[in-house]
RNA sequence: GCCGAUGUAGCUCAGUUGGCCAGAGCAGCUGAUUUGUAAUCAGCGGGUCGGGGGUUCGAAUCCCUCCAUCGGCUCCA
């Protein structure tokens, strides 16, 4: 048979090779570090013969599918050590994930998996590897399945091989532990040198919230041990981008007790850094066309039972504000669409008004499930850039064009350039989920598939994560320990037109109903504001990037040194200049426990965001800034140079 | 909300199987020091040991409960 390459070169092998000896025949080391094998476009055990001509990639640990083979066969070693330290658990499933493996299982009530365990478990695993143990698949039928874990006991599997047709069903057995798996696989346990366990967690069985709870324990597994080590230091450095860490360290902002959990509060810092983002945002909606409006922070029930809104979310969310009238309930407001439905609605439109544009800073409340809370990025009150675009049917692709710039020119303005262009659609397989008529939803998907693809956007599209009135396009980014995101969000909604009975008077003299697109460039301030801590912190050293770092010299004698980190900083791209007024200033920088420094984010080219902020001298050393580290006593703070 | 974990001074943490008035470093204040890469010296102030309840002669330590935080799950208008 004949194997074509991917650099294109075809070789002749006897049919029944396996990828395995194909690699060992091309050199040892490759053999050695190959992980799995892509058969004709597919993943594939490296033991399993190719029977006719294929093309063939071999995988290693550098490769994504490869590495994700290594970890799930990582996953069937942890199930196997858990099947010894704790006889008789019932397996769930033990994928790979982007970052590692976990295994589902379910102990029955009476025992649990601690944080110590986790070491005893590891151990296992180690003393298993020691084996060597080959993975080995098997075509099985589904009656001799059943019968298999029936015989085990394993309910979650007999589950799993329901869905499963006769024929298409395989084992993996390594050691004493079999599995059922479609694989691939790594050829043997004996590869995976180093693993670590890293937690444990609830998760609810094929993720139904009203089926059982079972445990899940991850970890991370790699070819050798330093691999494994830089891993979790890697983990340790980006525990020191946390905006979390950051805002307290930077005093941008503070949670209380008291006032409640998920509700921040901003200090002078982060307000200012927060307004200077507020105010460009501000100004460049007011040249598109966007007009300011405000609305009040509350509304009475109706007007949400109206959005319906309340219907959807009124048990689960802040409850009414009582008034001394008893048939009196406002809310909390939630969003701002029914309120600026109101402001469409207070006088009659004609299609010379559209598109109608309004937009608020508006801050709305949401009662977010108590373990869902998290730093700025999941929080109870927050500030949206909300605004609300009421238009015809033919200027509907225009104007989300029109957004669409406004959110990417802002994202790259502020150097977010790996964000995920995400188009949420409706779930085919639940249906009812959704409010509004089948034509409306087809015609909103496609008004978004479209626009994203005439401005050529890299797009990933995700059925059933719709708004349940509406498809939308979200703006996804990862925080620095790689979880995901959504940040400006573009919504096209055909839903609260009509529940609102907005119309304008169309050139036929006719009523027509307008579309609405919700959009937030942002998302919400916070959540933003969050995430930007989080990326510039990784990319700056000065934690955010400096406008200007004025270097003084503590005695003339050492002017010449700091004459040499002026020229370091510049060499950085930071502007830096040397001051040599430095009467009296030595002491001063000496007992400066928080330098000032002078900086500026950057958006575009010339623009400020921010002035001044204070690093502590132990921060700017947690942040692994050499640099900082090295000039911290020469830096002091300089007057606004704005 | 669910699973697992955590909560001792502004920060980082110590506090042995429940037992003398709860400790350290850093930060703060006062004074001295004017010094080359965060961290000179001396002194001082600062803690309802997350809140509440209970067990006990005695609780930071054991039990219950609530709150908050962290890692996940579910959720996310």
């Amino acid at each position: 048979m004949n194997i074509t390459f991917p650099d294109g070169s075809v070789r002749e092998y006897e049919s029944g090779t396996s990828a395995i000896s194909i690699a060992k025949g091309i050199s040892k080391g490759l053999a050695k570090k190959v992980m799995a094998a892509k058969v004709n476009g597919e993943v594939r055990d490296l033991l399993r013969p190719i029977e006719e001509d294929a093309t063939l990639e071999l995988l290693s640990f550098d490769d994504e599918d490869g590495r994700k083979t290594f970890w799930h066969s990582s996953a069937h070693l942890l199930a196997e050590a858990l099947e010894q330290v704790y006889p008789g658990v019932k397996l769930g499933i033990g994928p790979a994930i982007d970052s590692g493996f976990y295994y589902d299982i379910d102990l029955g009530d009476d025992r649990n998996v601690g944080q110590e365990d986790l070491t005893k478990i590891e151990n296992t695993m180690r003393k298993l590897v020691k084996f060597g143990n080959k993975y080995e698949r098997k075509e099985i039928s589904k009656a001799d399945a059943i019968t298999y874990f029936e015989e085990k006991g394993d309910e979650y599997k007999l589950e799993l091989l329901k869905d499963l047709e006769d024929g298409d069903i395989t084992f993996y057995t390594q050691g004493n532990f079999t599995d059922l798996c479609k694989g691939p696989h790594i050829p043997g346990t004996g590869q995976i040198k180093a693993i670590k366990l890293l937690n444990i967690a609830g998760a609810y069985w094929r993720g139904d919230e009203k089926r059982k709870q079972m445990t899940r324990i991850y970890g991370v597994s790699f070819p050798n041990q330093e691999l494994l080590q830089a891993h979790l230091h890697m983990l340790e450095e980006a525990k020191k981008r946390d905006h979390r860490k950051l805002g307290a360290e930077l005093e941008l902002f503070m949670f209380s007790e008291r006032v409640g959990a998920g509700l921040p509060i901003w200090l002078p810092k982060g307000a200012d850094l927060r307004e200077r983002l507020s105010n460009y945002l501000k100004n460049e909606q007011v040249k598109r066309g966007y007009q300011p409006v405000v609305t009040p922070h509350i509304g009475k029930k109706d007007l949400y039972v109206t959005s319906g809104h309340y219907e959807k979310y009124g048990e689960d969310s802040f409850q009414p504000i009582q008034t001394p009238r008893e048939d009196e309930e406002f809310l909390l407001k939630p969003m701002n669409c029914p309120h600026h439905c109101e402001i469409y609605a207070h006088m009659p439109k004609s299609y010379r008004d559209l598109p109608y544009r309004v937009a608020e800073f508006g801050t709305v409340y949401r009662y977010e499930q108590s373990g869902e809370l998290h730093g700025l990025t999941r929080v109870r009150g927050f500030t949206q850039d909300d605004a609300h675009i009421f238009c015809t049917a033919d200027q509907l692709k225009e104007e989300f064009l029109n957004v669409l710039d406004l959110t990417t020119t802002m994202l790259n303005k502020l150097s977010f350039t790996n964000y995920t262009a995400q188009i949420s659609l409706r779930d085919p397989n639940n249906p009812d989920k959704y409010i509004g008529s089948k034509e409306n939803w087809n015609k909103a998907e496609q008004a978004i598939i479209e626009a994203t693809q005439e401005v050529g956007m890299t797009t990933v599209t995700v059925l059933g994560e719709a708004a349940f009135y509406g498809p939308k396009l979200d703006f996804m980014i990862k925080d620095a320990l790689g979880r995901s995101w959504q940040l400006g969000t573009i919504q096209v909604d055909y839903n609260l037109p009509e529940r609102f009975d907005l119309e304008y008077i169309g050139a036929d003299n006719e009523k027509h109903r307008p579309i609405m697109i919700h959009r937030a460039p942002f998302g919400s301030l916070e959540r933003f504001i969050g995430v930007l801590i989080e990326h510039t912190a990784g990319k700056f050293p000065l934690w955010l990037a400096p406008e200007q770092v004025v270097v003084l010299p503590i005695s003339e004698k050492f002017n010449d040194y700091s004459a040499e980190v002026v020229a370091q900083l510049k060499q950085k791209g930071v502007r830096a200049r040397l001051d040599e007024r430095y009467e009296k200033i030595g002491k001063k920088i000496r007992d400066a426990e928080v330098m000032k420094i002078p900086y500026m984010l950057i958006i575009g080219e010339k623009e400020m965001i921010s002035k001044e902020v204070s690093i502590r001298k132990q921060a700017v050393g947690d942040l692994g800034s050499k640099t900082i580290g090295d000039f911290a006593g020469m830096i002091l703070e300089e007057a606004d140079s704005e």
